[in-house]
DNA sequence: CTAGGGTTAG
């Protein structure tokens, strides 16, 4: 397309100059009503339109804004840009929408030099722009290889792009940093960007940040709003800090913000915390409950340790008319998980693949896994590892905790290295894993290694979960002296439950000196706690020792301690439809 | 600007 028109065709329809014709505010009627709008439709050449174009005049119609601008539309769809910008010139107020047809058609028609011209013009008479302006000038720039304007654009989107929408990408590509130079560097904060700025530190996993700038009196001009409330919450429940979330509640009644997604955070929050009342009440209480309503109380249940709850809360839903999506699917097969319900855990299977809530899903991949690997159904938890697209650390660790919990360490270390050769990093809970698996396999020297290597090559430092693993890794293997010193050199207060790995050993090949000890040192370190007085009594009775049993039962009384008997469960005729029903063993 | 999800010793 050349630029070069000839000088004949650039002449419109005679119309006078626009300051000679009747001021009058553009027609109230709109134009479309207008036949001769309906002939300007018509046109489908320069020449049939330059007619219809002199019937306007002849009504006086060219004052009209709306009918200029698409007198500019037509000329530009014949590749008469110029005569287009004629028109445009004698338009005597245009608006915003009439600059950007004009634009088109020089963007269209490929004229980057008289975009720019325009724009210089355009940015003199209205203040709007907007992506599409921008995008259109920046591509003149780069076309007519003219940096200097682009930097000019360049600010000029810094100084317009809304800020809010900036913060928003940071947030969302998880660049928190980046959206916090955004924040700080905002002309002002309101709500909406304060607000964003919690979402972004909460959803991040900076709860801490989150309170922080929550709570900071250079924003306490600002009132939070729902959202902000359902965000900080949800810090609150991260951060374990119970005493802040209840007065994030108290705040919330007061504001009158006990809306339905603060409503579901609070459930979510109390679940978090053990409060199984609180939130029972909660959710209860609302009487519209979405799936997000029913998926925090059952993953809040779920992970609290109330399996059975959030089962119950699971079949309700069910006979319900909210259809479970992924994230219930995958709170239900963690509670199934640890019963070791593998009829109802295996029909949910079935049910997520009829749904397609498991194609491509790694929470569900991953969640399935772990549930068949609890359930010792290892090989079908290598199947669904096996079909899973995306892998995350997450889904190897289960993978290799499964293997860990058979006694198959082999197994463990083999995908463990299979891991490290695909390039991926584990993380603490993937050394857990493979400790554990060391252990139950008693593949000592493995074990050491390791640990050693955890601290030495990928800085993690350990903790009590790792402790315990290497406690239990020596003390099976009847290492013992080993085990006591290693517990006295760790730099952690050992706690019960790397006691009791220890006194297992003990017990297992008898040697009931260490094992005294160790129970002189676990009383004194903690002297209220009723298990070390049942794992003494468990070691005096392996022993034989009937005696010192029933004394430390009767001091047991003495100090009020008690301790709830255990007990352990087995599944008995459970179907898909059927109400949970599990036996209680012992 | 929106609440909910998978792994972790015995």
């Amino acid at each position: 397309m050349t630029h070069h028109y000839h000088h004949q065709h650039q002449q419109l329809p005679y119309s006078p100059p626009h300051h000679l014709e009747p001021t009058m505010a553009s027609s109230n009627h709109h134009i479309y009503s207008n036949p001769i709008f309906y002939l300007l439709g018509l046109c489908d050449n320069v020449y049939t339109l330059k007619t219809v174009h002199g019937l306007l005049v002849v009504h006086g119609l060219t004052r009209d804004i709306s009918f200029n601008t698409k007198l500019v539309s037509l000329y530009g769809s014949f590749g008469h840009a110029k005569l287009a910008r004629l028109v445009f010139d004698r338009i005597p107020d245009p608006d915003f929408y009439s600059c950007k047809v004009m634009l088109r058609w020089y963007f269209l028609n490929d004229l980057y030099r008289e975009i720019l011209g325009f724009y210089a013009l355009m940015r003199l008479r209205c203040r709007d722009t907007d992506n599409v302006v921008f995008s259109v000038v920046l591509k003149a720039c780069s076309e007519s290889r003219n940096a200097c304007e682009g930097r000019k654009i360049h600010c000029q989107i810094v100084k317009a792009g809304s800020p809010d929408a900036l913060l928003d990408m940071y947030v969302k590509c998880g660049a928190i940093r980046d959206a916090r130079c955004v924040f700080d560097e905002l002309y002002c904060t309101d709500l909406v960007s304060w607000t964003a700025m919690i979402v972004g530190y909460t959803q991040n996993g900076f709860p801490k940040e989150a309170l922080k700038l929550f709570t900071d009196n250079k924003w306490a001009g600002i009132l939070p709003n729902n959202v902000t409330i359902a965000s900080i919450l949800s810090a609150c429940a991260q951060l374990g800090n119970l005493s802040w979330g209840r007065l994030v509640h108290a705040l919330a009644i007061k504001l009158g913000l006990v809306l339905p997604n603060v409503t579901n955070a609070l459930v979510d929050m109390y679940a978090k915390f053990h409060k199984n009342e609180y939130s029972r009440y909660l959710f209860e209480q609302l009487s519209d409950k979405d799936v997000i309503t029913w998926n925090s109380i059952i993953s809040g249940f779920s992970q609290n340790g109330s399996v059975y709850e959030a089962l119950e809360l699971f079949y309700r839903m069910r006979r319900g008319n909210v259809l479970p999506d992924a994230v219930t699917i995958v709170s239900a097969l963690s509670a199934l998980a640890s019963l070791g319900a593998l009829q109802v855990g295996s029909s949910l299977h079935a049910y997520s693949v009829k749904k397609g809530l498991l194609s491509s899903n790694v929470f569900m991949g991953t969640a399935l896994l772990t549930f068949y690997g609890k359930c010792g159904d290892v090989r079908s938890a290598r199947k669904v590892f096996n079909s899973m697209e995306e892998k995350s650390t997450i889904t190897w660790s289960a993978m290799i905790g499964g293997y860990g919990i058979q006694g198959d360490g082999h197994n463990s270390l083999a995908l463990f290295g299979e891991m490290l050769r695909a390039e991926l990093k584990p993380n603490e809970a993937t050394f857990t894993s493979i400790l554990s698996a060391c252990s139950h396999t008693g593949m000592v020297r493995d074990g050491w290694r390791l640990f050693t290597s955890m601290c030495q090559d990928y800085n993690f430092v350990p903790s009590m979960k790792h402790y315990s693993c290497m406690v239990d890794l020596l003390a099976r293997s009847g290492r013992l002296e080993e085990a006591y010193d290693f517990i006295s050199n760790m730099p952690l207060r050992p706690d019960i439950s790397l006691f009791g790995a220890f006194l297992h050993g003990c017990g297992l090949y008898s040697r009931f000196d260490l094992g005294e000890v160790a129970i002189k040192r676990m009383m004194e370190l903690h002297p209220d706690e009723a298990s070390y007085y049942v794992l003494m009594c468990n070691l005096y009775a392996a022993d034989g020792r009937w005696n010192q049993v029933r004394q430390v039962r009767e001091l047991m009384v003495n100090r009020r301690l008690n301790k709830s008997p255990g007990c352990s469960l087995m599944e008995l005729d459970i179907g898909y439809d059927s109400t949970h029903r599990v036996a209680s063993v012992g």
